[in-house]
DNA sequence: ATGAAATTGCAAGTTACTTGCAATAAGAAA
DNA sequence: TTTCTTATTGCAAGTAACTTGCAATTTCAT
């Protein structure tokens, strides 16, 4: 997902373009491979524009995540880690713990646990499946202090 | 869970029994198959002892974490949402939206991802699979307007 | 160029949780 | 049972991560 094609999705939806969002965007653009955190996007961000603003981050960050552009993990420690959604198409991640790098997994395992929630009534709605582990990059700097 | 054998494992742990303790345990035995909020977890406990404190309340939730006593979902709106631990054995869980209600599910269908994180050089520590929807009452409410 | 509508920065507010500390309670040891 | 160490508690203040109101600025269709 590049610059210009957020920016005419913003656009078509009524969104104007102007230097901060367009900055903000390239950060994200930039990461996104990446989960990244707010404090990380804001600093990013003013190393391209040194006014960039705590609200107007997250204010686009809002404004991408309505308009499902945005993938979005809650941390353990409560912090939110954020990076453009990758495709329209269902899937799940392997999530880096060390770095925050994403793997794309693009099947879902689910077939049988939704055959089994149909027997207990329940209506499945949502589900969410994350892998959690260390890259290879950040398995070999643990083992290299 | 019972109360007992809770306070056992704490007692083991080096914690001592007290009254808020027990009635924040009681409160968390009573509510074993749902999760809940601080704010329940707090607002019942001043049911039965009306002098429990909200810092009482979560240094206990915390103890309870540490031992691995506790199974904790963060919302979509960023609350923390606790239940007791059902089980020692690994196994996943049904989340009704509407009310909390838990279901297990007691088998992991993980298999062909662990066999994909290898191929990745991902070394896969942990995961999270959670399914949300609506549980058979909830599902009649929302219809039954 | 004009003007309506979106956007921004700032400062203040909110929420969920955390921490320091002095007072109290638990329970093992004497 | 009394003593005494250690855990626990309540309170109040603090923190971190957002959120909001508002006036000033910017965008961009006309
Ligand atoms: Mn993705
Ligand atoms: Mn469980
Ligand atoms: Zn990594
Ligand atoms: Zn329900």
């Amino acid at each position: 997902m590049n610059l210009n094609v957020l920016l005419n999705k913003l656009k078509a939806n009524g969104y104007k373009t102007t230097e901060q969002r367009k900055v903000i965007l390239q950060v994200l653009v930039s990461n996104d491979q990446n989960l990244i955190s707010v404090e990380t996007i804001l600093s990013k961000s003013k190393e391209m524009n040194p006014k960039t603003n705590m609200s107007t981050v997250y204010r686009n960050l809002e404004i991408l995540e309505k308009l499902d552009l945005l993938y979005k993990v809650i941390a353990e420690n409560g912090m939110t880690l954020y990076k453009l959604a990758c495709s329209d198409k269902h899937h799940h991640h392997l999530i880096c713990k060390g770095c925050g790098k994403t793997e794309v997994i693009d099947f879902c395992p689910l077939k049988s646990l939704i055959q089994l929630s149909k027997e207990k009534n329940f209506n499945l709605t949502e589900h969410k499946l994350e892998l959690y582990g260390y890259c290879k990059d950040c398995e070999y700097n643990k083992k290299q202090p």
